[in-house]
DNA sequence: CTAATCAGGACTAAAATGGTCCTCATTAAA
DNA sequence: TTTAATGAGGACCATTTTAGTCCTGATTAG
């Protein structure tokens, strides 16, 4: 469905975590416990956003994860492309298809419209405004009141 | 991921071809042929359209289905609404959360206006060009070349 | 040498998806 | 009245995907 995954959310929390102090060196353990996330699930969602290019990252004691760029030159767009690859609403194929499926070709213009459209709604939000307080009590997005799905939560708060 | 389920982009298809010819009465069977998914599929999908009030149906003899509205009045985000829920990237709670996921509540406020500018997208293309050819050789998307999966094939295909 | 950190990847349970199949209801025609 | 052609509802299941965990190895400062 036409949904964000679980962990690109996470991705977007995780960041707009690192977004409050981009200069600053985070360490995984340290972004969990302020996001609410598993160590463990927030270590994977780094070294992701470490291979996209969006976090570099340092090892060995001392180490962590700091933003590659300022918050606001990270838009929506390339924090789903981290997670999820390329925005793509449709399975565009690059070779054409069997002839006698043209009926179905029928479709791949427009939805590529509404892709291009969508991409451009994604790249017109940064990380900067992703960490952003909204300004009116507005529903919110959270993950604690996610129908059926719980936050991973760590041992200790079992 | 940010992708419409395949059921999605079947009913599209479906409703493609159906607005080859909006006034016609179309059986489940008969789509299905032309469409090259399984009567079983396309039931299914009509079953759903015709509950969302895309379609209308008619049983017994000489029953089927017809398009509820012209192909004009017909927006992608109809489809998407009637195949998969109201538009939504994120899960959007209507109840606040738990204070302490304060910094998650951060980022709703961009995810909703990224969704209402998504919704503005699907809701300007309507299922009339949905269902024109296009004018380019564009890369099309198909069902076939999805990698990794099959259209369902009719017994008789195989 | 140790401790604290990241890197890579394998593994698994749970959830979601796609697809099929069955029975029942409706309707026109024979 | 019966038959055939159609839709309606829903259960079920195999497959795929996702989420999350865990383990070992590498790096680095102290």
């Amino acid at each position: 469905m036409l949904r964000l995954s679980k962990l690109t959310d996470y991705a977007t929390v995780v960041l707009a975590h690192m977004a409050t102090s981009p200069d600053a060196l985070h360490t995984a353990a340290q972004v969990a416990a302020c996001t609410h996330l598993t160590p463990a699930t927030v270590s994977k969602l780094l070294k992701t956003l470490t291979r996209a290019g969006l976090v570099s990252s340092f090892r060995g004691a001392q180490g962590g994860y700091v933003l590659a760029r300022p918050p606001a030159r990270i838009s929506a767009a390339d924090i789903i492309d981290a997670m999820e690859g390329p925005v793509a609403i449709t399975e565009c194929s690059t070779s054409h298809s069997l002839c006698e499926l043209e009926s179905i070709c029928r479709t791949g213009h427009a939805w590529q419209r509404i892709n291009r459209a969508i991409r451009r709604a994604l790249g017109e939000v940064t990380l900067a405004e992703l960490s952003k307080p909204s300004t009116f009590r507005a529903p919110a997005f959270n993950f604690a009141a996610t129908i059926g799905s719980k936050l991973p939560m760590k041992p200790t708060e079992l």
